[in-house]
DNA sequence: GAACTTTGTGTACATTGTACACCAATAAAC
DNA sequence: GTTTATTGGTGTACAATGTACACAAAGTTC
């Protein structure tokens, strides 16, 4: 095992992103610490999976690693959101207590790049070593106790999630690579926090070419069973549009 | 004049782009560099506007400071469009003998985010001490030889400003305060690299009640005076509408 | 086989996009 | 002051897209 040399003042945090079939869920970390003696609770609270990156890595390689260690998983969709260098971005009490605590230090000036990371719940299982790691509704974030400047991280997250997500196929990168029509429907009712009428929603896909049924259907559901569909990158690409239409 | 402490490994880039009501343009900075004894030239290239942040500013202000150095303007239009931190980012022997030279000396990795600025070319008049700094139209870019990634990253802004042009009204923010609609016409297409229906492209504007005509009309033209129109950010904040259109 | 649940489909109307051609108003030239 | 050159400004017919809306079909469970 090679060991890296951090780079003190440039992270990377991720805002990772799954859908349940039912809701959108992010990934967070759980931060606690209690005290020595006592052990009273000081810190618990949570934050989103980041890092420091290394001397020799980009950026990009940083978030695909941190995302790695946490899911297992690699080839991740990884897009950046923003950077973020507010001047008092690490500076509460807690959070000062906490980088002292896991040995850190502080860089008292740390730029952080914030990717949004959209996963295929699916395919990963948690409750590896660490349970550290959980899933949480976004519709739950605001309540939530965060620390630095996570939350809102996370809000300009979702911000840039739901502009993307109307105009580039990117949610089929958080359903497996089966699925259904109404599976995509309530995703991008979860995505957007909208509803839409069933038959003009199929009438869009419809034109969507690269959305392509198969011959299979759902087997052992106490219903009609639902054709499965295929998201085709390579026809999206052959086909995208021109798309001129500057917004009224 | 307080002297501020610069962060070594962290820089903003800002392209900046303005338009002379032909074509889009962008700034760039003249880097040249004679060796001492002979003359010889051994650097004569362009750089986009980009220094270090310093310990006590965050990154907006950074971008904005630069920004003035350059133009004399605050308020400029600014928004980010990525950070780039490829490990070859100032690699080449050129690079390195640049940052020697101006006495920066190398740090190995820097990390910098980029800045997308627009500005209204009527308010600005350059040739101001230093005739370091002028305009070059986007189309003469991919001909000319740029320092370090910078013509990657003036690449990567132009297809963020395409793409953020469609969806939001920033283009305004190019044009005086009055400006005509052929005017307005014209910038789209210079945008966007197409050419658009007179009588469609009016009509479309029309809907947007955020652009509003004056009572003013051009002067001293040898055709027919053109209407002024002005952008209100106020009418366009309370009007937006919803927009869900997730692409075909 | 009855009850339950989700799938899958079509039509009428409104809105928006698109293709296309001519007269109007001014300054400059004569 | 008449002509010329140049850009500004307007409407209509058709195509494509968006939107509102209701019911039968295919499975499982009991």
């Amino acid at each position: 095992m090679i060991s890296h040399k951090i780079v003190p003042n440039i992270s990377v945090d991720c805002v990772v992103f799954g859908f349940d079939f039912e809701k959108l869920n992010v990934l967070l970390v759980k931060r606690e610490m209690k005290d020595n003696g006592s052990g009273a609770v000081l810190i618990n609270d949570h934050t989103l999976a980041g890092y420091h990156i290394f001397e020799d890595e980009d950026l990009d390689s940083a978030a695909t690693r941190i995302l790695r260690g946490l899911t297992g998983l690699d080839n991740i969709f990884l897009e950046q959101f923003g950077a973020f260098g507010q001047l008092d971005r690490v500076s509460s009490p807690k959070d000062k207590m906490w980088l002292d605590y896991i040995n850190q230090g502080f860089a008292d000036r740390i730029v952080t790049v914030g990717y949004l990371a959209l996963i295929d719940n699916t395919k990963v299982t948690l409750t590896l070593k660490d349970r550290d790691v959980s899933w949480f509704p976004v519709s739950m974030i605001s309540d939530m106790e965060m620390a630095f400047d996570h939350k809102y991280l996370f809000y300009k997250a979702i911000e840039a999630l739901q502009r993307k997500v109307k105009v580039e196929p990117i949610a089929f990168e958080l359903l497996p690579d089966y699925f259904t029509l109404s599976q995509l429907q309530k995703l991008y009712e979860a995505l957007l926090g909208t509803s839409f009428d069933k038959r003009n929603f199929r009438k869009k896909v419809a034109q969507m070419h690269y959305v392509i049924p198969l011959k299979k259907k759902q087997q052992g559901v106490p219903h009609k069973p639902a054709q499965f569909y295929l998201f085709s990158r390579e026809v999206y690409e052959k086909t995208r549009k021109g798309r001129i239409s500057f917004i009224i």
